[in-house]
DNA sequence: CGACATGGTGGGACCGCTCCCGCGACGGCG
DNA sequence: CGCCGTCGCGGGAGCGGTCCCACCATGTCG
């Protein structure tokens, strides 16, 4: 910075200036300045900057180490956004969602001075440790607790399972079963939630619930008992990979999608127009989910003050394709 | 670290050399810093060692922004693995994988002050920005050109194809078609070659090569064609998701597998289980490619200097299900 | 016409840490 | 017994920026 300073014929001080774009600066001294840091070269040293104003240009995001497609494409959209907004972001993977680790993810950022955190922290575990986290830095929660986290951006489950259902039930069914997420997810709460309230508003009696892990393994596994029972002719599953195992017990078992069984999913996931039969599901927009957050870190960031009412809700749609059909007549 | 000095009743240096684990500190002095850091709360500034040291406990990854399941479990993997040694990752994703913006993501993290770089680059135009990378930091690259990256960590592409062609072959097929991956990605380079090199150690015909792009979409599209060519009994896609697609269009033209026809894919995804049939599919390792990746890079940044000679090529395993069976007789 | 605001610039101090050097105490050796 | 090497520790400089303050030249106003 100095060398840029000699150069330039100007103070350090002129060339941070310029850097920083300050208003008091007259025209010909920035172009000089200008000139001398592309001749040099010069890359102003963020480290030296982060140690002296104790903020930096980088966002800190704890996320469950996970490959599960919803998790996985809200971090990818999450790291384009920041991007794209200028800010670095540093990932700090927990393997389990529980108080300690994400404890301690949090104070290694921390340790980093970020200038902002953002928690995909999609299970209730998760929330005794984000109610001790500092109160001074910037937070958006992802996926969070809806009754609890303050900034909070999140697909509308409630909002997409009812979509789901629905759908379901004005292809005429009686009624729809649910193969659910794991309990303490939110997002799967929110599905179940949404799949009780549709059934309910539509006066259609409510089938005992089944639970699964997200996996097809244990759509699969909840398929093979569904598959015996005559009177099942809806079900929607939490996601699509539940949905693709459920597919494969049923074909196993003789039974027809969508002639005797009609199916939702949800997530949408790029193979599945190419189950069979393709499947209709639930897209929840992950890149605005994405965008919205970065916004609402920023804003904080801006005005240097949490803001503990902001929320988003992500309303996601319904795709239609081959997996629902009227119930068979009898 | 001033405070912990008065407290502890030493000098600010020595607090420092507590911290980093400095010999010439006698037992009774390091108990009294230690207690002082405890009872204070106290956590080093990382920015400020970073300023000083000009190197930091991050490491830089740049890494396409893709779901696609190799490159997102490959990150996760790395990331997780990095933690484990103690190192902070920043990410630095990018959208396309062209000269500009690899180069502009790496400036990014060389601003950062990183202790070594990470590229995930599995396509060929990566090739030219590599080359242009500054010779003095340690660097490993994922998934990168065989030919030309200096430290390279891949998964054995090659002889994870030519087990699944032999795998095929072996079954009784007089011969194997293949579906690929876009010609520009190396991985998908690698399993043509690898399924090239066992039809021909095999004496087999080599029939015409297919082209994908990973998506179900394209198994969709080629397999419309392969469907209706008597003659095929035997296919290995590049990845499960075109094995999907293939499979689809299989079973809409009434060839039914294994029966008719074998299939076998490539990254066994955790749903492969649940196609139908279950996909007999190759499994690369990730969390050793990225074990191998922590290792090699860690070792450059220990010696300080860029080690060019360092590979490390993972084999795959074959993951046998219920896609194979012998060809029919006719 | 003098006082005072205003814009452009420079000179330090300082952020929190590590590194270099220097100093006293102690012990082994000739 | 004196010399020197080693150990334990402290003082100060400096990493590369930003921020506060002082300075000087203008322009503006009563």
């Amino acid at each position: 910075m100095m060398d840029v300073a000699r150069l330039a014929g100007v103070s350090h001080q002129t060339v941070s200036r310029v850097l920083n774009e300050h208003p008091n600066v007259s025209e010909p001294t920035r172009l000089k300045v200008r000139a001398a840091i592309a001749e040099l070269g010069y890359r102003p040293n963020r480290t030296a900057r982060a140690l002296v104003t104790g903020t930096s240009k980088v966002i800190g995001v704890v996320a469950p180490n996970t490959a599960l497609y919803g998790p996985a494409s809200m971090l990818t959209a999450f790291e384009q956004a920041a991007q794209d907004s200028g800010f670095a972001v540093n990932v700090g993977s927990v393997r389990s969602l529980n108080e300690r680790s994400i404890a301690d993810a949090v104070e290694r950022h921390l340790d980093q001075r970020v200038a902002g955190l953002v928690v995909i922290a999609p299970v209730a575990s998760a929330g005794p440790a984000l109610a001790r986290l500092p109160e001074d830095i910037p937070l958006v929660t992802i996926d969070g607790d809806p009754e609890r986290a303050s900034t909070l951006v999140t697909v509308d489950q409630v909002a997409g399972a009812r979509a789901a259902t629905e759908h379901l039930l004005a292809a005429g069914h009686s009624t729809v079963w649910h193969i659910s997420g794991p309990a303490d997810w939110f997002d799967a709460a929110g599905r179940v939630r949404g799949w009780q309230e549709a059934l309910q508003d539509a006066g259609a009696e409510q089938p005992p619930l089944l639970t699964g892990d997200w996996s097809a393994e244990s759509g699969y596994r909840n398929g093979k008992l569904l598959a015996r029972l005559d009177e099942v002719t809806a079900i929607f599953t939490a996601n699509d990979h539940i949905a693709l195992g459920l597919l494969r017990a049923l074909s196993e078992h003789g039974r027809r999608v969508p002639e005797e069984i009609s199916i939702v999913g949800f997530d949408d996931v790029p193979q599945a127009a190419y189950y069979s039969p393709p499947l209709t599901t639930v897209r929840p927009d992950f890149d605005a989910v994405a965008t919205a957050s970065v916004e609402l870190l920023l804003a904080q960031i801006e005005s240097g003050a949490p803001d503990l009412t902001a929320r988003r809700t992500i309303a996601p749609t319904l795709v239609s394709r081959d997996s629902v059909a009227p119930p068979p007549s009898r």
